[in-house]
DNA sequence: CAGTGGTCTAGACCACGCT
DNA sequence: GCGTGGTCTAGACCACTGA
């Protein structure tokens, strides 16, 4: 395994896709000492920066425990990283072995209500996208969620068809616009008669509500969403990681209290 | 504001405090220009690597965002973490501005179920510490939590008192074990006769289960706990962050399918 | 074109952990 | 003492953006 100077992928990212596939190959174990730095630099002819920054990624990805003195190691635990919504409802659900799909119940340009013009930041006579999808994995209801995006942004968003292509790809491949941070709120509410019937569950079904912000790699505002997944058929799982320069013992800020909406009602 | 190299806080870290403060107090706006590196450079009389390293951590806590060729620009809407479990119940509560307690109901050493001793990665045998907490916000009965911890790992955990101390800051303080990594099961249940005793509820309140495994800064395993918070009283927030190198381009790994137990019953 | 961030080099000194 | 990671310098060339 040699680095190639000439590709135009950047040393350090060939450096860390070799030792994420070593590691993923379990060549690297769990556990075991990764070569130190200036092993690496000599091994492959590069400056202990350009090492350093391959190693960096892959602590800040989890992958990689850093000790000083004693040398890296493989992580004992490897994140498994959820499918995390940032890949949208169908990716999230292939990845996991399911077969999605889709049902619009509504689609359309409408304006805001005031509760959802505070959450997409702008004028109440903004216009804005609204899609209302029903969701089944492998053909069975899972959940209902209502989809707010700001209009103007997405010129000819209204010409695709959602039922079968999936809005964060179209986003991604039409708009250059990828979902990069989404903040969510969730609470557990009980099943009405009409999200029963939407959802074809019994009247004591556990339903799972999940309001969300997302944002594009440019920290632009893309969607507010509201939905409501089965209980009996969904689980939300997530992984919180402590950043490595978060753990410096000489870091004390306090993080202000948190809302997913900061404008009070 | 000039950094002083003589202060044992590295001189990057000095830098990343004060651009965060200027964000913080106002004085850079969200979506203005940030001083351009080489700026930075002049202005605090250190190397580019160094100025750069302040900013690439403000990147990575998305505080910050970077355009090649235009520059980098405060982000618009600022993160702001969820008092997000790392820190434990209690502090997670007192940032929202709550009072929290703590009521032990059990805490004992005994063997695990199976289930529990392979959420804990150990064997049949090895003891376990157990802690029933019932959680208190100002006064009402919030959620109630069942934690489990590989005994050996804590020695002397059992004289401590977690009804007036955290959990967390114990670990932090007395067994240098600071929690850097938990992932998360979240679902809704319904309530049960059992839980709307303890919680002093309604039988028809919603109830959100979270089971979830904790690391610590070596990535070795905390604690499994799993609890059930009152729906009317509780909500669960958390951001997810796409990382700055995952943006690339070139990236194209598959992230395998992922559960919080990822060994099959 | 000038200014920006993205990548990279070849060094240096320090603090830490282990033997 | 030696090897490790942590910090830092003073350069360099490139790709991209906007005037």
């Amino acid at each position: 395994m040699v680095l190639d100077a000439q590709n135009p992928i950047p040393l350090y990212f060939q450096l860390k896709n070799i030792i994420e596939n070593q590691i993923s190959s379990g060549e690297l174990k769990p556990g075991e000492k990764v070569p130190s730095e200036n092993t690496l630099c000599e091994r492959f002819q590069v400056s202990r920066t350009t090492a350093r920054q391959a190693i960096t990624e892959l602590v800040n990805s989890g992958k990689i425990i850093r000790a000083q003195g004693r040398g890296s190691f493989v992580a004992q635990y490897p994140i498994n990283k959820p499918p995390y919504r940032l890949t949208g409802f169908s990716a999230d659900m292939k990845k996991q072995g399911f077969k999605p799909s889709s049902k619009i119940l509504e689609f359309k340009v409408m304006l805001p209500t005031p509760e959802i013009a505070r959450m997409l930041r702008i004028g109440p006579s903004d216009a804005i996208i609204f899609i209302n999808r029903l969701r089944y994995v492998d053909k069975v209801p899972m959940g209902i969620e209502y989809t707010y995006m700001p209009f103007n942004r997405f010129p000819g968003l209204m010409d695709e068809d959602f039922e079968n292509n999936s809005l964060y790809e179209t986003l991604i491949n039409k708009f250059n616009t990828v979902p990069s941070r989404i903040a969510i709120s969730i609470e557990p509410v009980n099943c009405d008669n009409n999200l029963s019937n939407l959802l074809q569950a019994k009247n004591d079904t556990p339903i799972l509500h999940m309001a969300d912000i997302t944002f594009d790699q440019n920290e632009r505002l893309i969607e507010y969403s509201t939905c409501y997944y089965r209980g009996d058929r969904y689980s939300f799982q997530v992984e919180i990681n402590k950043h490595q320069n978060e753990n410096m013992l000489f870091v004390n800020k306090d993080f202000d209290k948190t809302r997913l909406d900061d404008n009070p009602k």
